[in-house]
RNA sequence: GGUGGAGUGGCCGAGAGGCGAGGCAACGGACUGCAAAUCCGUCUACACGGGUUCAAAUCCCGUCUCCACCUCCA
């Protein structure tokens, strides 16, 4: 079976056929680097995250690409307010982005680009498309310049509207515009923003429109005609729509599939800034553990909304913990074991990145090796520990991945100083039930959940883990 | 006004004409000194009103409610 995907421009499941037979190209766009990612904003990571380690188990050779927006409206607004550069604004949350996707456990995209990094490869998408009569310096002088949409009949095809349907932009200040929804592909400098955040062009100073980098890098890094272009669904109108109308009328074919996500809901509403109801990664993944937020994320599926709750996370927590447990006890019967992966899961997945039909396989497979530990039976046991292994690899979720290694609290070393000290523990606790001493036994336990260590008493003898 | 999506059992959340997704919680049982963990079992739902069909959560018509995009948004 092969990978199908939903596109989002031709509303329809298709059977993936890449550009270059064997290699994905996916470009998503990133995060306009203003201020610190939440949960909704990272959502996105996790999803493309899971995307490209699922193409890569299909034996693609996947590059991905996602941008920095490092220069807009807001990063000049919030870092005018702070007192601080523009740029200097914008690396800090950078970082924070790099530190909140690496938190949940995504695998870096293979090239990062920064808008300001490519102002030569904008300018020069901007020439052809004036060139080609797609685009205009603004009549007022101001410097901008922008893309005529009347010029290009195919404007709103990705959202399926009609130009003359759509509402006018509000703001609507002429602005030198031939129409209130042409777009700002270049915008000219203010004279109340930094010098340092403008650029010499033809047209006079500035600096980019957003939609327009994002055509520009993509281009460099993945080709005039690429895979899968991704994002958060909000972004389908207006910034993908530009982008393809750009992208489409300078002469490239772009992206084969459209692939959005749906968004993050808090008490029913769209996660995000505006509204105050943001829950931050670094937040979050104080009170729960980073996994168990990946997990939750990846429990709907990526083109449903996903509602944010305590419960939500807490539940994930529980499940995941049983997956855990079950590693656990399936390692200390069967040691070491290659990874597999059943037919139903890689059903579930290749069937537009299923997860939720996914982790009901995974749910299953340890059902399942848990009755065969039960049974002690090795060999099920064993068949079941290396399909759970393989299902988390793909996910991104085996604890002992590399992207989890940075997250402390397994270091080796502490971790055999722990296992000694519990182990002296429970033999004065083994002592003391041998004597029928339960009190003894029990105060012993007691204070070692209270420590955040479980045990179990199994027929070969008290085992223990961590809860947290 | 235009475009897209949603309403499923106590809660979360899949599915999209017929064979009970799954999870969490709860309860009953097995196991246990007691627990924990684990396993077995119970909880048979699809907003409302019509219609099509041998068969509808799924298709059609209508109604209600909610969300999103059309302005920066993952």
């Amino acid at each position: 079976m092969t990978f199908r995907l939903y596109d989002s421009a031709t509303q329809a499941v298709r059977d993936l056929e890449t550009v270059v037979p064997g290699q994905v190209s996916i470009y998503h766009c990133g995060l306009t680097v203003q201020s610190a990612p939440h949960v909704g904003h990272i959502r996105k990571e996790v999803v493309f995250d899971v995307l490209r380690r699922w193409l890569s188990y299909l034996g693609y050779h996947v590059t991905v690409v996602a941008n920095v927006t490092d220069i807009d409206d807001k990063i000049l607004t919030k870092s005018a307010e702070a007192g601080v550069p523009w740029w200097a604004h914008a690396y800090t949350f950078e970082r924070e982005l790099h530190d909140a996707y690496a938190a949940l456990g995504c695998l870096p995209p293979t090239y990062e680009p920064r808008a300001t990094g490519h102002i030569p490869e904008m300018i020069e998408l901007i020439k052809i498309l004036i060139d080609r009569g797609h685009a205009y310096p603004a009549a007022d002088g101001s410097g901008d310049v922008y893309f005529d949409v009347r010029s290009w009949p195919e404007y709103g095809r990705l959202s399926r509207q009609k130009i003359d349907d759509m509402e006018p932009a509000e703001d609507s200040e002429p602005r030198g515009k031939r129409d209130p929804r042409d777009f700002a592909l270049w915008k000219g400098h203010k004279p109340d923003e930094p010098q340092t955040a403008s650029w010499d062009t033809p047209w006079g100073r500035g600096r980019p429109g957003w939609h327009l980098e994002c055509s520009a890098m993509a281009g460099k890094y993945l080709g005039d005609e690429f895979d899968i272009h991704g994002g958060g669904i909000d972004l389908r109108f207006p910034h993908h729509e530009n982008e393809l109308a750009q992208s489409i009328a300078a002469g490239r074919p772009f992206a084969r599939y459209w692939m959005h996500n749906a968004w993050v809901t808090a008490a029913g509403e769209k996660m995000s800034k505006s509204l105050g109801n943001g829950a931050l990664v670094s937040q979050v993944t104080k009170e729960y553990p980073a996994r168990a937020v990946r997990f939750y994320l990846l429990g709907p599926h990526y083109r449903s909304a996903i509602e944010y709750s305590d419960t939500s996370l807490a539940e994930a927590t529980a499940s995941l913990d049983r997956i855990d447990n079950f590693v656990a006890r399936a390692r200390d019967l069967v040691g070491v074991v290659s990874s597999t992966v059943p037919d139903e899961f890689a059903d579930a997945m290749n069937d537009d990145l299923g997860t939720p039909g996914a982790l009901a396989v995974l749910y299953t497979t340890v059902r399942e090796g848990n009755s065969a530990i039960e049974a002690g039976d090795q060999e099920a046991a064993a068949r079941a520990f290396s399909r759970v292994n393989g299902m988390l690899e793909v996910l991104g979720l085996a604890a002992d991945d590399p992207v989890w290694q940075h997250q402390g609290g397994r270091d080796e070393v502490l971790t055999s100083v722990v296992d000694a000290l519990v182990g002296e523990l429970l033999k004065q606790r083994e002592d003391a039930r041998a004597r029928k001493d339960f009190a003894a036994a029990d105060g012993i336990r007691d204070t070692l959940i209270k420590l955040g260590v479980e045990i179990s008493d199994t027929p070969s003898g008290p085992k223990w883990r961590l809860t947290r």
